[in-house]
DNA sequence: TTCACGCGCAACCCGATGGTTGCACAATAG
DNA sequence: CTATTGTGCAACCATCGGGTTGCGCGTGAA
């Protein structure tokens, strides 16, 4: 699932569809979780705090980073991961855009994702 | 185990995490993007247009159905499906929830879902 | 009544994926 | 140097899930 988050036509689907694929999983989402609390974790440290193991926490880290929602930085024998939740915005607009027609509150937020 | 109905992150992470899930697949994204035009459609008519047969999209159609966001009304002997795109709104509070404090348009948009 | 259409259910296939264990390697601590 | 800690990679397993075919039933048209 290789998707960069290009402003492609089409482009906005395939993020879209990335931030989807990866918040699928509960594990995941905790994983995001704890990140936006924590603001930079390690594997080890996570795997600490969750029922899963290092290398499954790795795995997980490695599909967010595939969407683009986490960036790892090496510091020492250390990697310590970061959210980067840009392409949040991305999957949002493509909520807003399906359901504005029937969903007055999603309307109300049309204009609002470009700027 | 506390759940908060309306405020608490676990609370609305299983409707969000529903919502992740149905629309992580891209023919459930296609069928929700038809959905969206149409405003109404069978299951047929849907196999019609999509590289899918009619039972894919009949699953598609209760996978998304178990997440809220479609709902189908028997009418003769078709069924006629639209959307209900209200679980959405679930969704981006969850991500805006997430990645507010990095990103400065998730920000923004922090009080604007609950109006 | 007869026939075609639309639908739901069930079985089946197979690739994707979350999770595990095991191991080899890099980097800090003693 | 040695021991420890943290990573990354690979193999392996079990389950999930998207898709298909096949069948039986209800409904509407001829």
């Amino acid at each position: 699932m290789r998707v960069e988050p290009q402003r492609g036509p089409g482009g906005r689907d395939d993020a879209a569809g990335a931030v989807f694929a990866a918040l699928a999983d509960p594990t995941r989402r905790q994983v995001v979780r704890a990140l936006a609390e924590r603001e930079t974790v390690t594997a080890s440290a996570l795997a600490g705090e969750l029922p899963v193991t290092r290398q499954a926490v790795a795995k997980h880290l490695a599909a967010l980073g595939e969407a683009g929602l986490v960036a790892g930085e090496r510091a020492g024998r250390e990697t310590r991961y970061r959210l980067t939740p840009g392409p949040l915005t991305d999957a949002m607009a493509w909520m807003v855009d399906a359901g504005a027609r029937w969903d007055e509150r999603l309307a109300r937020l049309q204009g609002r994702l470009g700027g």
